[in-house]
DNA sequence: GTCTATAATTCGATAGAC
DNA sequence: GTCTATCGAATTATAGAC
């Protein structure tokens, strides 16, 4: 990041080794959690030694700060007939969580380190909290809303990705989608108690 | 429990003492998790040595059974108008989340322990899972809808206690119940789409 | 850039005096 | 029953040879 060398083209050979480190440590963090990742454990994954891991990224922290960085990508949905963006949003939200290990990683820590629990507010303020103030008649209620969308998503990627509740893991996306959706429907446009 | 000793009704000074961890153990591990919760640390609140924790308890792992032993107490819902459903048990599972470390301990420790995810998992199939076929038309999706309604209360909770999403912690009790009820109604009684 | 050696902590668990 | 002392293991992090 600091040096970009003589050849624009040119990766160095400790980009490889920085990449591997980060993949190794999304999927230690993912499995394990913040504390349970061991430094020595994400090295050994990604094939090299320790001190390594010290001398590209500082510290635990600032590790977990790096792999934990995430676009959520979430699609423009301003144009998408308006009874359907709880279906798409769902859908999408589904794809992310299964394709990509830094959502658990984010959430396994969150739940143990502070830093990652911040982390994970903002994930959420910064990216989620404005898509749905994009579609909000009223943007005042735009943050809880969101917040309604969250306490759904999270507690899906909980219940199925976490704690592997039976019943939620046999779920096929058709049907989580089919569930999940007209929840997440209802948050977005629809009023209490209804 | 294996010693009555002479007199019925005189408790011994141990149970004072017992009781004692067990509660220091269930604010220690709800608020830190399973592997930051130090038996150093509880024995400190409960004002006693930590040997006496292992003395009592045998090891950690037996120490946060002990403490994460816990009852839903769900109430009997077959009498309830069958519209109403979803937000009585919302109601009633909120109240058990506010006024009990138990639950908070047991979520916490689950996403990082073993043991914890085990004994969550059995605590919805032995408890909600019956609860939810008790009320359903067909008891063969008894468990899908069981595991949805787990998956919006974990949710709520994780938001709320756990990650303290702003917009989710600012909502007030009747305005949680009256955004989750007809959520968990549906979960319970409606039709996957609708 | 890479690795060895090790410092400095912290934790669960045990042994044994009183 | 209670406490002191400590073991053995594991961790992050650093210093320094090559």
């Amino acid at each position: 990041m600091t040096d970009d060398g003589s050849a624009g083209t040119k990766a160095r050979r400790s980009d490889a080794t920085r990449a591997a480190i980060l993949t190794a440590a999304r999927e230690r963090f993912a499995a394990d959690g913040y504390e349970r990742a061991t430094i020595r454990a994400i090295a050994a994954d990604a094939n090299i030694d320790p001190s390594m891991v010290m001398r590209y990224y500082g510290n635990k922290e600032k590790l977990f700060a790096a792999a934990a960085e995430f676009d959520l990508r979430l699609p423009d949905l301003t144009g998408v007939p308006r009874d359907e963006i709880g279906t798409r949003l769902t859908g999408h939200l589904v794809d992310r969580w299964e394709h990509d290990d830094t959502l658990m990683a984010l959430l396994r820590a969150a739940v143990t380190n502070q830093a990652a629990a911040d982390r994970m507010r903002e994930l959420f303020a910064a990216q989620l909290g404005p898509a749905v103030a994009a579609l909000a008649a009223d943007p005042a209620e735009a943050p809880v809303r969101a917040g309604l969308v969250a306490t759904q998503a999270l507690g899906f990627a909980l219940s199925r990705y976490v704690l592997r509740l039976p019943p939620v893991v046999a779920l096929d996306r058709a049907a989580v989608v089919a569930w999940l959706g007209p929840t997440v429907q209802r948050y977005l446009t629809g009023e209490q108690g209804e």
